[in-house]
DNA sequence: CTGAAAGCGCTAACAG
DNA sequence: CTGTTAGCGCTTTCAG
């Protein structure tokens, strides 16, 4: 390894004249820039940043934890990220914790230890308090998508409960009265959430909720293929099927061609997430969008704030509108 | 921020044996181990890993750099390198490039920099040379999916070329001998290779290409979308669509979708690379699947080869072969 | 304008 | 078994 040192020697100068030439392109006399950017450029010097992190006390990384990387949702969140990151010149580390709290520990304890400025996390289960342990003040974070209760910083939500309040009632306006949910984690506050806006929607209709409808679906492909197996098999089938998000449509849908349930036919689908597929599905898809890659955005623009140390003491909060795209996968009930 | 010093403080020990503690639990008197792990919890103390990293000269990250996130090719390649990171103790650091050259340097120089132990890469195009001066004895690294000629390093790819040629004969088969090629990044080893399968494919067959069937998709959704609509323009269409990757696939299908063309009636269909909605994909979609998650178990454990020293000297390539999932998209031809 | 030197927090000889 | 000390490679006072 080539060091500050060695391209100080080539050069016949100081380090200290090095490192200043390096950081600052118009330091010192012509002569002696000349001689650094020749000397390292023949040595093919490239700074060692973990040691320049070292006296800094930061990185120029943030990262970014998700908790699963297959899920077209956070990978469009990612991207936004990644956007903002690249105009502040910082570089970010994505982090898949596939819903495994032990794994979203031991990131949090590395980016403890500093080699991170910052993170925004979308929490693998709102019951860990792995959290609660990060000195806010030398590492910010903010959540998205997901929060933890009773841990405060600043969060990027969408409004799980209107977004799934929208799509319910849409079928109940189809005149669906039986709507089978496959839910999510019951652990994150997004799978209550939109359980509970599925259950104001029947309450809103003077309905009751047959429990019977409501399916664990875990937020997993498998988890929704089984869940909607489970609801074919009830004694009086749901005439609809709102998968509560992207993953467990796709099982919802793998299940159904399966059983030969012709869509919209003989059962409506509204699925939680948009994603590339869902448009050309045949039926097209009928979904509650998420402003994906705005919440990137919007999160990354937050932490940096912090960083910069520009952003108001009080934590914020933003809260998006979801957005119900109706498409043609929900027909009328067929009595 | 609380250091180690603080914790000595504490303990009323040197720095030295709260190191020793920290790293080996079984060190030392019990007495004294008390007071330090005591200490340390009391203080709420973390190691900083960037000072650990200074001096121990790694950093037990390792990097992998893929050109499209949203790509479950690429995610799916991650997953594998994960689970073996993490076998290892290592944390991954997933960086998308979105196929863009300039940021993919940006990541190299930042590896350069000690940040990473290690990494693996697919790369952007091939065309760039970052990649030659990177120190393969301090930082290694093996590619995979794409690799750039003329840079020799381990390497995990697929046989695209026998890949592409099983699509387009399975295709020529059924009888089909207007075949549209939507060909993906020509410069990048995978597209330059699934185009030329689709060409030894007519060969074998005894019939030559029609070059107004090979259309330029670029590997991505958008590319795709444009490729097809140019190919159903055709004054003479194509009977079968061959979409060399998953991105292209969607678009081709989006365009098929709004222009009505009936799969497999009307058109065949095979994509490169399967995917979770391939399946259920009315009708289930015919593809060449790659062995996306071994890719990454693969190329993770090369590289830890690499890093414990107990790889052999010369570059391994593997390669790995392709394999023809025969769904219901393509049909026999109709006159 | 430039160099010497003090540290950033930690590990690992080297002594005791 | 434990403490002292010398760095790791870099930035940044502080002098000259």
């Amino acid at each position: 390894m080539t060091t500050i040192k060695d391209v100080a020697l080539e050069a016949g100068v100081s380090i200290a004249s090095v490192s200043r030439v390096l950081n600052d392109p118009n330091y010192g006399s012509v002569e002696m820039r000349m001689k650094v950017t020749a000397a390292a450029k023949k040595l093919g010097y490239q700074p060692n940043k973990i040691a320049r992190s070292m006296v800094m006390g930061r990185t120029n990384i943030i990262a970014l934890v998700i908790p699963d990387i297959r899920n077209q949702f956070f990978t469009s969140v990612a991207r936004g990220v990644e956007d903002v990151a690249s105009k502040y010149e910082y570089r970010v580390m994505l982090c898949n914790t596939d819903e495994n709290s032990i794994r979203q520990r031991q990131y949090i304890d590395t980016f403890r230890s500093k080699i991170v400025d910052g993170f925004i996390i979308a929490v693998a289960s709102d019951r860990d308090h792995d959290l609660d342990k990060v000195d806010r003040e030398t590492l910010p974070f903010v959540f998205i998508d997901r929060v933890c209760e009773g841990v405060s910083a600043d969060a990027i939500v969408v409004d799980n409960r209107n977004g799934a309040y929208k799509a319910v009632s849409h079928l109940l306006e189809l005149g669906h009265r039986r709507i089978g949910l496959i839910a999510g984690k019951s652990d994150t506050l997004t799978g209550r959430e939109r359980l509970r806006g599925y259950e104001e929607a029947y309450r809103a209709a003077g309905i009751t909720v047959d429990q019977a409808l409501v399916v664990d679906g875990n937020f997993t492909i498998e988890g929704g293929y089984e869940a909607t197996k489970a609801l074919l098999e009830l004694g009086e089938r749901p005439t609809a099927i709102f998968a509560a998000n992207n993953s467990m449509t796709i099982g919802c849908l793998r299940a159904l061609t399966e059983a030969q349930v012709r869509i919209p036919e003989d059962m409506s689908v509204i699925g939680f997430d948009d994603s590339e597929w869902a448009e050309f599905f045949v039926p097209p898809l009928t979904v509650v969008r998420q402003p994906t890659y705005s919440m990137g955005t919007l999160a990354a623009e937050i932490l940096f704030q912090r960083l910069t140390g520009t952003a108001p003491p009080e934590w914020q909060e933003v809260v998006l509108k979801p957005e119900l795209v109706i498409r043609a996968s929900c027909g009328p009930v067929r009595w």
